[in-house]
Order: C-alpha cells, then sequence, then structure tokens
DNA sequence: AATTTAATGTTAGCAGTGTAAACATAATAG
DNA sequence: CTATTATGTTTACACTGCTAACATTAAATT
C-alpha cells in the first residue's frame, strides 16, 4: 500500500540519476525511466526539477562533491609531494572509473555553474581544497600558487580526457609510438609518471 | 524546380550538422531539422549515415582534420620551442573558439573511435601532426618524444576543459586565488603561460 | 480545531525525436 | 535495353521534454 506522496522523491531521483547516468550516459537518461524506475508517474519529477538541465546539474553537484572526497587529504598531516601525486592519480582514477559523470561534470550539458549555485559551490569548493592542498607544500604567494593548482588541475584534467579515449588500461595494445600505445604505459604508471610532471611544478 | 535526387547531400548534411553543432551543441542536433535545413525529406540522411552517431562521427572527423590544420606548422621551417607553444596556443584557442565542437570531439557523443575508422584516422593524425613536431626540436628517443607529446596535448587538452568553465577573457572577473579569476588571468597571457609550463618538457 | 494555503503528486495531451519499413525514382552496370 | 543499386519519399511507431488542469496531502494561519 503506497501513500500518494512519496515523502523522499527529490533524493531518490538525484541518487537514480546518478546511477544511470554514469551507467548509460547522461544522453540516455530520461525523465520518464527514471520517474518510473522510482515508482512515480512521470511527471512527478518536474516538481523537484523544473527542467532536465537542472537535474543535471544536480547530479553534477554530486559528481563533485564525490570527486571532492576523492582527492580529499587529511589537512592535519604534512603534504609532501607524494600526496599531491596521490591527489592527483585519485582525481584521475575517479575521472576514468565514472567516464560518464565526469563527462557530465565538464562538458556542456549544464551550460552555465552560475545558474545553479549548489552546482557553483561544490565545483569551486573542489578547487579549494585542492589549492590548500597545494599552499601546504609549497611557500609561494597565494598567487602563484593558485597558478599551480590550476596547473596540476589542468594536467590531470586533461590526462583524463586523453586517457578515456584509451581505456584499455592493462589490456593489450599495439606497440609503436602511437597515442594509444603512450597513453596505455603513461596509465599502468601513472603514479611515477605525475611524479615526474609535478617536478616542473613544485620547484621553479 | 528541384530533382528527386539531390546530388550532394552526405557533403551538405555535414556541413550543416558541422554549422549547428557549433551552434547550438552537439545535443540540440535533430536529423529532422538538418533535413529540413538542406530541403529534404526528414528520414533522407539515413541513406548516408546509419545512425545519430555515426553523423556525429562525421562532425568529429571534420572537427578533427580542423584542429590538425590549426596545429599544423610548416615542416620545413626548424622548429623551436617558442613554435611549440604557437602550437600549444593554437590549439587552445581552437577548442575554446569551437567549444560545442570540441565537446563532440572529446565527449562521450562517439563511444568508440574504432567503430569509424575515418574519425580513428583523423584523430591519430591530429596526434601524429604534434608527435613530429615536436621530434623536430628535442633529440630524444621515440619513446621519450611520444611521452612528451601526451603530456603536451593533455595540458593543452586540460586548459581548454578549464578554461572553458570560465570563458569571461578579458571581461571583468573578481579579484582573487578563486579558479575563475586565475584561469581568467592565465587565459588573458597564454603565450607566457605556456612558455612557461613548457619548460618542464623541454629540457629534463 | 477548523480552515486556508502551499507542496507534491496524477492524468491527459502537444509537439518533437530517432529510426524502421515499404515504396518511388533515378543513375549505373551488364 | 534491361536489371540492379543508390538515393530519395511517405507512413508509422514508440519515445521524449514539457505544459496545463486537476487531486491529495502536509503545513501554516486563524
Amino acid at each position: 500500500m503506497k501513500s500518494y506522496h512519496h515523502g523522499n522523491l527529490k533524493e531518490e531521483l538525484i541518487d537514480c540519476a546518478c546511477r544511470l547516468c554514469e551507467r548509460d550516459g547522461y544522453t540516455k537518461l530520461s525523465i520518464r525511466s527514471l520517474a518510473k524506475e522510482s515508482g512515480v508517474s512521470q511527471t512527478a519529477p518536474y516538481r523537484h526539477f523544473d527542467t532536465k538541465e537542472t537535474l543535471f546539474a544536480a547530479v553534477a553537484t554530486e559528481g563533485f562533491k564525490k570527486l571532492s572526497k576523492a582527492c580529499h587529504i587529511d589537512a592535519d598531516k604534512k603534504i609532501m609531494k607524494k600526496h599531491l601525486v596521490e591527489i592527483g592519480c585519485n582525481y584521475i582514477e575517479f575521472g576514468l572509473k565514472n567516464a560518464n559523470t565526469y563527462d557530465l561534470m565538464f562538458g556542456t550539458a549544464v551550460g552555465n555553474f552560475a545558474e545553479y549555485p549548489e552546482l557553483l559551490e561544490s565545483a569551486n569548493s573542489t578547487y579549494e581544497n585542492m589549492r590548500l592542498s597545494f599552499s601546504k607544500l609549497a611557500s609561494d604567494s597565494d598567487e602563484v600558487i593558485a597558478f599551480k593548482c590550476i596547473t596540476l588541475w589542468s594536467m590531470v584534467h586533461g590526462l583524463v580526457g586523453i586517457l578515456r579515449k584509451v581505456q584499455v588500461v592493462g589490456d593489450d595494445f599495439e606497440e609503436g609510438v602511437g597515442p594509444i600505445s603512450t597513453a596505455s604505459i603513461i596509465s599502468t604508471n601513472l603514479e611515477g609518471y605525475l611524479d615526474k610532471a609535478l617536478d616542473g611544478l613544485i620547484q621553479n
């Protein structure tokens, strides 16, 4: 016997949308199927999300929260280069393991973050966490640290994009100097790769 | 008086799709509107593209060709670091000015490049061009050059992703060390930024 | 406690979508 | 000249985002 009111629909919709977006890609997600999955009428979601993009924004918000958590390192302990590498690795791992969600977060699905305050906040706080970690290592000015942080972010973000196109990760691949084999090699030793790449960032 | 056969439909569809994808984003593109725009019946495009993804693949292929051209530097002249910076700048500029197309090229719209030989080839040749330019500068082994090339690509690819979220580029922005202001500063002096960032890549 | 109001749900329906099937016409090959 | 293939059209189906009108319940106000 089900009651007229669901009681917890919004959260359940977001939860469900996160799962489906990751499983099939956000392009495949339909509000109707989402409603059906939650055992509710086709248009019920519209009581909680004005538009599909609003729903996407909610999924992206969750994505940034998870990314933030994945990249979090306990603020108390002294942060060494090793930890920055770890942050980078975690970031990349998140991007690769949640490729579809990641695409939703950084693609054009949600046009303007500023229209969705919670999304903007969760995205900014992901950055802020990274920046704070960075500031524990280097003794540069705030501006320089911000620069380095954006650079690190660009690096790992870029690697996610490139590696995703080559997600064989351990599977066999043709040898050579093509992008596929090279990217594969990198992805099998991500830590070593990042360690080297970070050298330029930290000193200098 | 129009003839039954269009004569040049495939090319026109691709052309038109490229324009519309860039203008409105590939999510908004419909095969029907595309057909209408080309003055042809709703299902005519299916004679040339099995599925919508096939059409996307064609648009992405064009995108890679354009990207390749934008990053091309005459192979004859000796390539200095300055030219690598130029390549990077051109790459980023392309990504920012063709954000929607870029998203189609690197997002999840086309799942597996291997299913579309022409796409795979144009993407690979974009990489190959970059790699050749790189090999003119450094005297490393092929493997090392491939590594550096992927790193450069990651860097500029990542920057496109981050900067796109902040495409104020010259407009005013709040001062501080947040991602927006920092990214804005970078994007107003892309050349200098890249020049510095490339230091770590070229020596070492 | 009774009543008004707001929040949250449902049903019905519109205009638009991807794509398959059956058919029409024109270009090409034999 | 005929048969085949390439390319186009019409029709149709199941699905989509979203709106409007209505139903039910929870919360706020008197």
